[in-house]
RNA sequence: GGGUCAUUAACUCAGUUGGUUUAGAGUGUUACCUUGACAGGGUAGAAGUCACUGGUUCGAAUCCAGUAUGACCCACCA
């Protein structure tokens, strides 16, 4: 068979991963093996692969790989989030285009389009991840919206009304005029921006004095229903208890006071609008106030914007103000810049709102699940410095508004069946609350009137916050929720690693930890790695409005998944952002083709029953010591979750210890074969290299293994067996970086001399080291010498070159140039002087001597010990030159 | 406004509790060699006052304080 000179990952690809399929190797089911379970970050249904989700997933992937390999029984569960805003938001657009509007549609006649539209897009994202090679368990494919994980979330929200944690309350909240629902805190983001601020004057009612106000938002002057100055501010005393006329609408309203107000800042008088804006709420309910709401739902002015009625508030701001210049009572106009909430999905400007909202309680859910992470470590983050961020957000964690106006998501248990505030029952389904409304009329009314049936009942129309469901994510894709004491929940959970990115610590991961202690008395993983983000070149966040990220199925096309895999690991430390690079890519590609060359070489080579030479043999043992190593490495690597590392660890091996030394070491002459013995060896060798590899580069490495030998699919590389880890023999590893120096200085001569490699020359070894004889064969193959004799002394008219002590020496015919022997001697006598200089330095240092801790000192003295042994040597050769 | 992190070779990064050569890796770069494994391979080399300023110490890239620059997170000053 022959075999191509260049790794085709295309053709390769499909053919494995089909092949892993068609053997269920990506699917599990308990037994008796420990588990090692990883729950996907579920992507939003209608989205596509970015390189974040490249990230994740690969590091996702090659955690499952390498527990697979270890012999575990490995569970990737993967899924998908309805997102309900953002979904919501894409279905409406769509709809509009085709001319219809979302308003005039049923509930039921919506989400018919909802869930079209989830067929026909959702899931695309799966369908690349399995491109990249994820192995994940597809067989257990969840979706937020399934009708069980649905029940789930209904449940638990039965559950937590029940205990009193869930409550409806009229509550000021983020409003997104643009989604037309609520957001959480999470869900908004302040950006920066410089806006106007207006001056306006107030008149004082009865007098012909003023006071003057600013705003950033002169249109909700309409809502004003105070005026507040602090009770120390002394230029305002003399207005106490007295009223002003709000412009415009003319309404006649008090000024407070109140010590919030900062004396500092503007005019140190502040208009009062309940509501619409936060702080103006708190003040007001302290003092009674009126609330007047100006605003429409998407924005626009309602009635109590008199003739600005249905304008956008944005366009009112400018009316309004023109308004109030040509009466003559804005005073002053001047830039100002501040922070201005967002919504994270739309990016409308949020508006404060007053409305009847459900929240959750958070003050005591969430102290079991900070407990965990700060004191016991029971859940540990990956890097650790996320603890401060997890600590702070989880101390001041405030109600979570859990509703939307939307339709996409979970509907509300809640169901009302009279026109009171409290009207309503929670239930898990319509005829238990039947039951709960009359048994609550029985009680609440003295007469009991005709009992309540379903058609007396309306549900709640709102929906549910994504989160809300995803937060039980690791519990019910185990069906945990409605059955707790289920198999699967109880032999995968908690799982083992979370593999996300930093920006949804507060909207999922925290989350998931609260429900995990509360709906399971138990964590939901044991480790979190966060991820860095995805630079481009310049730094900058790669998103799709920047349009600076690369697609990534052309990426795959390009440089093979494992190509990619490679690109995207080789820099990506824990929590650090990650510079992506397609130069990388292109390294990872070649790396590939590096290893199947290799492969090519060992294949092509022809097996003979003949005795193995020394220096395979020593090679071999060499290589087996050094691989135990880096084995070592690596394993504490992947304990720390330092995965590059591991990667880079791997690709040395490979690419140095393996290409460039080993398989030199043992390659047999051009066209002579090669024993059987080593061959063997080298074999063995090779596939345990691919174990390592192939959590990285599964495909290539899958390839090569079934290449190597015909393979039962029960021998599959992916279903094989991690190395063992075996006793290192550190002085054959050293004796072995010797032998490699005094092969360099071989080399280099040769290069200086211009000695082709197939001319052999011979080599004397003048040993003060008394250094180890174990690669003098393998330094004989290597650096072709034709006979290498242990000298007493030195070789007059020879070229030289030292590793620590020992001198070796190259007899020449013909002439040595004296003044470039001269010059290099030279140059490493000063350099050693210099470094002794250093040591001696050291020495010399009473309080050295004194404080440093023996081992240190001993440690110097035999520096100092090699240098002068080296000087002396350097200086005698220089002797004989001269 | 509060906080976290970063700053080491041209680039991307290591450098673990201060002491294994006068700071390392991968990539790139330079010179030469090589067309019998390798979209290349090999060999050798160049390249860094470890952001800056002080301090602690026998000894600091490493610990402390401050400064500068950058990034991110949190926060209801109109």
């Amino acid at each position: 068979m022959s075999i191509p000179s260049k790794y085709d990952a295309s053709q390769v690809e499909d053919k494995w991963y089909d092949y892993w399929m068609k053997h269920d190797y990506f699917h599990s089911e308990p037994d008796e093996r420990e588990p090692y379970t990883i729950v996907i970050p579920p992507p939003n249904v209608t989205g596509v692969l970015h390189m974040g989700h490249m990230l994740n997933n690969t590091i996702q992937d090659v955690l499952i790989r390498r527990a697979r390999l270890q012999g575990k029984n490995a569970c990737w569960v993967p899924g998908t989030d309805h997102a309900s805003i953002a979904t919501e938001a894409k279905v409406v657009a769509k709809l509009k285009e085709q001319g219809i509007n979302k308003n005039d549609l049923t509930r039921d006649e919506f989400l018919k389009h909802a869930w079209d539209w989830t067929e026909e897009y959702g899931g695309v994202i799966l369908e690349q991840l399995k491109k990249l090679g994820c192995s994940c368990d597809w067989q257990r494919t969840k979706f937020t919206m399934d009708e069980d994980m649905s029940e789930a979330v209904i449940k638990v929200f039965v559950d937590l009304y029940n205990k009193g944690l869930i409550y409806r309350g009229y509550r000021m909240v983020n409003w997104d005029p643009e989604a037309q629902t609520t957001l959480s805190d999470e869900e908004v983001n302040h950006v920066e921006r410089t806006d106007k601020l207006y001056y306006v004057k107030y008149q004082i009612e009865g007098e012909n004095e003023y006071v003057t106000i600013a705003t950033t938002r002169p249109e909700t002057i309409l809502g004003d229903t105070a005026i507040c100055v602090n009770p120390e501010d002394e230029r305002f005393t003399h207005l106490k208890g007295k009223n002003v006329i709000v412009p415009i609408c003319n309404r006649v309203v008090p000024i407070i006071q109140d010590s919030y107000v900062d004396v500092e800042f503007g005019t140190g008088c502040l208009k009062i609008t309940p509501a619409h804006d936060v702080n103006d709420k708190e003040i007001g309910d302290r003092h009674n106030l009126e609330v007047i709401d100006v605003l429409n739902a998407d924005g626009s002015l309602n009635s109590f914007g008199m003739h600005h009625e249905g304008k956008d508030r944005v366009v009112a701001r400018k009316d309004v103000a023109n308004e109030l210049e040509k009466l003559g009572i804005l005073t002053k106009v001047e830039d100002h810049t501040h922070k201005v909430g967002t919504s994270e999905r739309t990016k409308a400007v949020i508006e404060p709102r007053l409305s009847d909202q459900w929240f959750l309680n958070m003050q005591d859910l969430v102290k079991p699940a900070i407990k965990a992470v700060l004191e016991d470590e029971d859940v540990k983050l990956f890097p650790k410095r996320f603890n401060n961020t997890y600590r702070h957000w989880m101390e001041n964690i405030r109600d979570w508004n859990i509703s939307r106006q939307l339709l996409w998501g979970q509907q509300i248990p809640a169901y009302y069946y009279g026109d009171g505030k409290n009207d309503f029952v929670v239930a898990e389904n319509i005829e238990d609350a039947i039951k709960l409304a009359n048994e609550k009329l029985a009680v609440t009314s003295s007469g009991v009137e005709k009992p309540i049936t379903a058609s007396d009942l309306r549900q709640d129309t709102d929906a549910l916050d994504t989160w809300f469901s995803s937060w039980l994510w690791p519990i019910s894709v185990f069906d945990g929720i409605r059955h707790p004491e289920n198999k699967e929940i109880n032999y995968y959970y908690p799982t083992n690693d979370l593999v996300t990115g930093p920006d949804i610590l507060f909207f999922w991961v925290a989350r998931m930890i609260v429900a995990g202690y509360e709906f399971r008395n138990k964590k939901p993983f044991n480790n979190v790695y966060l991820t860095g983000l995805v630079r481009d070149k310049q730094r900058r966040k790669m998103s799709k409005s920047l349009g600076n990220s690369p697609d990534a199925l052309k990426l795959i096309e390009e440089y093979g998944a494992d190509g990619v895999r490679v690109g995207l690991l080789l820099s990506s430390a824990a929590g650090n952002d990650l510079m992506f690079d397609e130069d990388l890519c292109q390294q990872g590609k070649a790396f590939a083709n590096k290893i199947w060359n290799s492969f090519r070489l060992i294949k092509g080579w022809e097996v003979a029953d003949i005795s193995q030479p020394e220096s395979s043999r020593v090679a071999i043992a060499w290589f087996e010591s050094k691989f135990q190593e880096t084995l070592a490495t690596i394993e504490d690597h992947y304990g720390k979750y330092r995965i590059s590392d591991v990667l880079m660890e791997t690709y040395k091996l490979i690419t140095n210890d393996f290409s460039s030394w080993l398989l030199e070491m043992v390659k047999p002459e051009y066209q002579k074969p090669i024993d059987s013995k080593t061959y063997n060896a080298v074999i063995a060798i090779l596939e345990n290299n691919l174990k390592l590899l192939h959590p990285f580069m599964p495909f290539l490495t899958e390839e090569i293994w079934q290449h190597i030998t015909e393979r039962t699919p029960e021998e599959a590389l992916i279903v094989s067996k991690w190395p063992e880890s075996k006793v290192i023999d550190t002085k054959l590893i050293k004796d072995f970086d010797f032998a490699s120096e005094v092969i360099s200085g071989i080399r280099t001569i040769r290069k200086q001399k211009n000695i082709a490699f197939k001319d052999a020359i011979e080599m004397s070894v003048l040993d003060s080291e008394k250094a180890s004889r174990a690669f003098d064969s393998v330094i004989t193959k290597l650096g072709n010498i034709s006979e290498l004799t242990y000298t007493d002394e030195k070789l007059e008219g020879a070229l030289t070159f030292r590793v620590k002590s020992n001198e070796y020496f190259v007899p020449m015919q013909g002439s040595i140039d004296v003044e470039a022997e001269i010059k290099k001697l030279t140059e490493e006598l000063n350099y050693t002087v210099g470094f002794l200089k250093s040591v001696q330095k050291k020495l010399s240092n009473e309080r050295f001597v004194a404080g440093a801790p023996e081992q240190v000192v001993a440690s110097e003295k035999k520096k100092e010990a090699d240098a002068l042994a080296k000087i002396e040597t350097l200086k005698a050769s220089l002797a004989g030159l001269e």
